[in-house]
DNA sequence: TGTTGTACGTA
DNA sequence: CGTACGTACAACAA
C-alpha cells in the first residue's frame, strides 16, 4: 500500500441512492424550526462529512441520476418499475442538498437518461487508468462490480452512518463471487428494488454456488439440464429473465461522460456560504465537526479564524485615533462588558469593531481621558451608525457614564429574536456558535478567574466585538429575507430606550403597606395551616403535592379527580370540583390563595427595593415571549393580583415616589378582541364594536337576534366566554368546561356565533390553513411565529399548534400596537417636556407616575396616542384613571 | 446544585 | 380538551 499513499483518492458518491437511503432511515420529525424537513439532507451531509473527515479524499464528486434509464428500459420494461415516484418530502430536500454541495463547491455530475452508477463505473474505470485511488458512497449494491485493486466501494448498510468499507475480499467472502461476476449474481438472485426477477427459490448462496461450478452465466444457462431437481426446472425457466437481469446489472463503464475526470476535484469551500446553508438547516454539531476538521485546517492560512484577533494594549490616544480612523459612515460594531446593580449600571470594557479592525478599553476607570471622550462622543453621535448586541443594556451602562447612545442601526439581538422568536437564547456565544460556528467563551471552568483578568477581559470584548461584527451580514440578510427590517427599525429597536428609562425609573414600593400584609396574612396562613391538619387528622406540608394527594386520596377517602402524572390533581379546579365532600377542601383553598400571596408577593417584593432609590426595578424582556409580548422579571410586576379583593390590596404598596403626584393607569378596553374584528373584517362584529355599547351584550343580542336589554346575564357571560375563547383556539369541549354546560350546548353556540359572524370563521380557518402553507403566522406588523408542529401526525401536537396559529395573529399584533404605542407616548411626553414617565407595561396597559401638575396633559397623550397608533377598522378605547396607589388608580 | 412537575398570579 | 408569561415549592437526579 505504499504506492497507494502517494496517489490521489477520488470519492464518487451516488447522489440519490445516499439521499433516498437518509429519507428513509432517518425520522420525518428531523426538521428545522420553520418545519423544513430536512432528514435526507442531513442524512446526506452526515455521510459527507463523515466521508471528508475519516477518509480525507483528495478530490469528491456526485453523481446525480438525470431522465429515463432508456436503454434498461429497452431490455426490462419493468425495471424499476414498482417505484413510487419521488415522495415530496424528499423531492424538496434535493434542492437543499445542491447548496450543501455548492457551499462546499463539490462538483454535481449527471447526463441525459443516464443513472448515477454508470457514470461512477465510467470515472471509476478512467481514475483507475490516471493511476488514482477511488472510493465509491453509495448503498446501492451494484455498485461492487467496479471494485478492484484500487476501487473499494463504502457502503451505506442500514442508516446512514452504518457504512462497511468493500474491497475485492469483503466482496469475495461475503457473496462468494469476486467483484466482476456480482451482476451474474445479481441476476440469478435478483434484486426486489431493481425490479429484477431473479430465479425463484435462489438467493445469494446458491447463487454463488452455481457461479463457482459452472464459471459464468453463459455457461450455467447452456448446461441447465445438468442442474437436478427443481432447481434446474426453475433456471430453465427463467432463463431469459436472467439474460435480461444480467444486461440490466451490468454497468456501463464505457460511456461518454459529460465533465472531464480532470474537472472533478474540490473547488475551494465558500466558508460563509457553508456557515449559512448549516446554520439554515439547523446542523449545528455537523457544522461544528465539519468546521473544525474539515474548513478551518483549510482556512487556517487565510485569516479568516477568530484565532487571529490578537488584542494588545492600547496606549494613550490610541483609542481616539482608532475611532477617528474610521470613516464616519461606516458601521461600528461596539460591544460591551456592563456591572453593577440596576439601575447603577456602567460600563466597564468595550470593544470596538469594523473594517477587519478591532479596538478595546478594557478598563475604562483606568482609560486616558480623551480616550473615554472619544468613546462617549462615538456612543452619542446620531450620525456614527453603531452595530450592537442588546440596546438596552448597552444604553444603562453608557448612562452611568452620563453618556447616552444615539446611532444604533441595528441590535443583532433583537435581528435574531425576530428571525426565530422560539430559540430562547440569543446571547452572542450562541450566536456566534450557530451562525458564525466559532466558540467565544475558553473553558468555562477558567471563567470565573478570567474575569478577574484585564488581559484575558481585553481579548474577550475584543473577540465579542469581532464576531459581533461578522455577525452583521448574516442577521441583516435573515431580516431582510423575512420582509423585517421595518419591524426591527420602527418598533423593536426604537422601544430600547423607553425601556431602558422604565427600567431605570423603577417603581416606588411603600414597604409599610407590605409589612403590614406579611403581618396579617403570616397569621392566617398559620391559622389555615393548623385547621387543614386537625381536619386531615395529622401533620402534613399541604405545600406538597405529594404528600397532599396522599391525605386527600388515599386517608381521607376522597374522589378522584383529574388524573396527572404524578397521580390525581390538587389543583384549584379540582379541589373545586370536590369541595362538598370534605371541609378540609375549602380550607386547603383558602390556605393556597393565601400562601400564595404572601410568599410570591409580599415576602418576596421588599428584598428587591433598591435601598438607593427605594423603588423596585423590574426587568423587561424584549426577547422571551414568541408571540411579541414583553415579559417582566426580577420581579414579574405583570402578575400583581387583582382578580380577588384579598389579592388585589398588594397594588397598595405601588405608590408615586418623591416628587410625583399619583400613579395613572391606561387601558386599552378589549383589544385583542378588536383587534380579531378587525383581521377578520367581519361587518357584524366592527359594527358591534362601533356601537360603543356593551360588546359582549351586543353582540350576545346580533347572536340571537333579540333587544339588547333583554339580553341577561347568563347570555351575555357565555357569548363573552366564547369570544374570548376564540381568539385561544377554543374548542367546543373546551367552551362547554369553561361555562360549565353540556359540549352539544356549546356546540350550537358555537354554530349560532360563526353563523351571525361568518367572516370570524372564515378568518379563524384562513389563519391556519396559511400558517399550514407556509409554516408560520404573522403578525400586523410582519411579526413571525413559526409552527412546524401544524404538519405533525401526532394528533395532540397539531391541535395545540393550531391553537398556537389561531393565538399567534391576535396577541402578536396586540403586542405590536402597545409598543408603538409606547415609542409614542414617549416621544410626545419628552417632546412636551413633561416631567411624568412610564414605569410599567402590562399587556394592554400602560402604568405611569404623574408630575405634579401634568394629570390632564398626561390623560390627553396616552390617550391620544395609544389609540392613534392603532389603525383598526374598529374604533380603539383607552380608559384611564389615576390614583394615589396601583390599587387606586386601578378602581373606576 | 440543577431539573422536572405542579400550582397559580396576570393579560 | 383555549393562548402567553415568571415564580415558588417539593421531589428527584447527580
Amino acid at each position: 500500500m505504499s504506492d497507494a499513499a502517494a496517489r490521489e483518492t477520488l470519492a464518487l458518491l451516488d447522489g440519490h441512492s445516499l439521499a433516498y437511503r437518509a429519507f428513509f432511515a432517518l425520522p420525518e420529525d428531523l426538521a428545522t424550526s420553520t418545519g423544513q424537513l430536512t432528514n435526507a439532507v442531513y442524512g446526506f451531509s452526515t455521510m459527507l462529512v463523515k466521508l471528508l473527515t475519516e477518509h480525507h479524499p483528495d478530490r469528491v464528486a456526485v453523481m446525480f441520476d438525470q431522465g429515463r434509464p432508456t436503454q434498461r428500459l429497452e431490455v426490462l420494461p419493468d425495471y424499476k418499475g414498482h417505484r413510487e415516484e419521488t415522495p415530496d418530502a424528499l423531492r424538496s430536500q434535493l434542492p437543499l442538498i445542491d447548496e450543501v454541495l455548492d457551499a462546499l463547491a463539490i462538483p454535481r455530475v449527471s447526463r441525459d437518461d443516464t443513472e448515477a452508477d454508470d457514470l461512477i463505473a465510467a470515472y471509476a474505470r478512467q481514475a483507475v487508468g490516471a493511476d488514482m485511488e477511488v472510493l465509491v458512497v453509495t448503498g446501492d449494491r451494484d455498485a461492487f462490480q467496479v471494485v478492484d485493486d484500487h476501487v473499494r466501494v463504502l457502503y451505506t448498510r442500514r442508516g446512514v452512518t452504518d457504512t462497511v468499507l468493500m474491497d475485492a475480499a469483503a466482496i469475495t467472502e461475503k457473496y462468494g463471487v469476486e467483484p466482476a461476476r456480482y451482476p451474474m449474481l445479481a441476476a440469478l438472485r435478483g434484486d426486489p428494488s431493481d425490479n429484477i426477477p431473479g430465479v425463484p427459490g435462489v438467493g445469494d448462496k446458491t447463487a454463488a454456488k452455481l457461479l463457482s461450478d459452472y464459471g459464468d452465466l453463459d455457461t450455467l444457462l447452456a448446461r441447465v439440464d445438468e442442474v437436478s431437481g427443481k432447481r434446474g426446472a426453475a433456471l430453465a425457466e427463467h432463463a431469459e429473465a436472467v439474460r435480461l437481469g444480467y444486461r440490466v446489472a451490468c454497468l456501463d463503464a464505457e460511456l461518454e461522460v459529460p465533465v472531464a475526470l480532470d474537472a472533478l476535484r474540490m473547488g475551494e469551500p465558500d466558508f460563509e456560504a457553508v456557515r449559512r446553508v448549516f446554520a439554515t438547516l439547523e446542523f449545528r454539531q455537523l457544522w461544528e465537526r465539519l468546521d473544525s476538521q474539515v474548513l478551518r485546517p483549510a482556512t487556517a492560512q487565510a485569516g479568516a479564524s477568530l484565532d487571529d484577533v490578537a488584542v494588545e494594549r492600547a496606549g494613550p490616544g490610541d483609542l481616539a485615533g482608532w475611532i477617528a480612523a474610521r470613516r464616519a459612515d461606516a458601521e461600528i460594531a461596539v460591544v460591551a462588558q456592563v456591572t453593577g446593580h440596576r439601575p447603577h449600571r456602567r460600563l466597564t470594557a468595550v470593544g470596538l469593531a469594523g473594517d477587519q479592525a478591532v479596538a478595546v478599553a478594557a478598563e475604562l476607570d483606568e482609560l486616558a481621558e480623551q480616550d473615554r471622550a472619544a468613546l462617549g462622543e462615538l456612543l452619542a453621535d446620531p450620525n456614527r451608525p453603531l452595530v450592537v448586541h442588546g440596546a438596552k443594556g448597552l444604553r444603562h451602562g453608557a448612562g452611568g457614564w452620563g453618556w447616552s447612545l444615539a446611532g444604533v442601526v441595528l441590535d443583532v439581538e433583537l435581528a435574531a429574536y425576530l428571525c426565530q422568536p422560539q430559540e430562547r437564547v440569543y446571547d452572542l456565544e450562541a450566536l456566534a456558535r450557530h451562525r458564525l460556528g466559532v466558540e467565544l467563551a475558553g473553558d468555562t471552568e477558567d471563567a470565573g478567574q478570567l474575569a478577574l483578568d484585564v488581559a484575558a477581559d481585553r481579548q474577550r470584548v475584543g473577540l465579542a466585538a469581532h464576531a459581533l461584527d461578522r455577525l452583521v451580514p448574516t442577521v441583516r440578510a435573515d431580516l431582510a429575507e423575512r420582509e423585517q427590517l421595518a419591524l426591527h427599525d420602527e418598533v423593536e429597536l426604537p422601544l430600547t430606550p423607553v425601556l431602558a428609562r422604565m427600567e431605570a425609573a423603577g417603581i416606588a414600593v411603600d414597604l409599610a403597606v407590605l409589612e403590614d400584609l406579611a403581618g396579617s396574612l403570616g397569621s392566617r396562613v398559620d391559622a389555615l395551616r393548623a385547621e387543614i391538619h386537625s381536619l386531615a387528622g395529622r401533620e402534613f406540608n399541604p405545600d406538597s403535592p405529594k404528600q397532599l394527594q396522599q391525605v386527600l386520596f388515599d386517608e381521607l377517602g376522597l374522589p378522584k379527580t383529574k388524573r396527572i402524572q404524578t397521580g390525581y390533581s390538587t389543583d384549584a379546579q379540582a379541589l373545586a370540583t370536590i369541595a362538598d365532600t370534605h371541609p378540609v377542601v375549602e380550607r386547603l383553598l383558602d390556605y393556597r390563595e393565601v400562601a400564595k400571596l404572601k410568599t410570591t408577593y409580599v415576602d418576596a417584593l421588599p428584598p428587591l427595593v433598591n435601598p438607593d432609590t427605594g423603588r423596585i426595578h423590574a426587568e423587561f424582556n424584549q426577547t422571551a415571549a414568541v408571540t411579541g409580548r414583553l415579559s417582566s422579571q426580577h420581579p414579574n410586576l405583570q402578575n400583581i393580583p387583582v382578580r380577588t379583593e384579598e389579592g388585589r390590596v398588594i397594588r397598595r404598596a405601588f405608590v408615586p415616589g418623591e416628587g410625583f403626584a399619583c400613579l395613572m393607569v391606561a387601558d386599552y378596553s378589549q383589544i385583542e378582541l378588536r383587534v380579531m374584528a378587525h383581521l377578520s373584517g367581519d361587518e357584524g362584529l366592527v359594527a358591534a364594536f362601533s356601537s360603543h355599547e356593551d360588546i359582549h351584550a351586543t353582540t350576545a343580542a346580533m347572536v340571537w337576534d333579540l333587544p339588547v336589554d333583554q339580553v341577561d346575564s347568563t347570555l351575555r357571560s357565555r357569548i363573552k366566554g366564547m369570544t374570548y375563547g376564540l381568539a385561544y383556539g377554543l374548542s367546543a369541549y373546551g367552551l362547554s368546561q369553561q361555562l360549565g354546560i353540556p359540549p352539544d350546548e356549546a356546540g350550537e353556540l358555537m354554530d349560532a356565533y360563526f353563523a351571525r359572524f361568518p367572516k370570524v370563521g372564515e378568518y379563524l380557518r384562513g389563519v391556519v390553513e396559511q400558517a399550514r402553507h407556509d409554516g408560520w403566522t404573522s403578525t400586523m406588523r410582519g411579526r413571525r411565529r413559526y409552527l412546524p408542529d401544524l404538519r405533525s401526525d401526532n394528533r395532540q401536537r397539531r391541535d395545540m399548534a393550531e391553537r398556537m396559529a389561531l393565538n399567534a395573529p391576535i396577541q402578536g399584533s396586540a403586542a405590536d400596537i402597545i409598543k408603538l404605542a409606547m415609542i409614542a407616548v414617549d416621544a410626545r411626553m419628552r417632546r412636551e417636556g413633561l416631567a411624568s414617565q412610564l414605569l410599567l407595561q402590562v399587556h394592554d396597559e400602560l402604568v405611569c407616575e404623574v408630575a405634579p401638575g401634568e394629570t390632564a396633559a398626561l390623560r390627553t397623550v396616552l390617550t391620544e396616542e395609544m389609540s392613534g397608533v392603532a389603525t383598526l377598522d374598529v374604533p380603539v378605547e383607552v380608559d384611564t384613571a389615576t390614583g394615589s396607589s396601583w390599587y387606586d388608580a386601578e378602581k373606576h
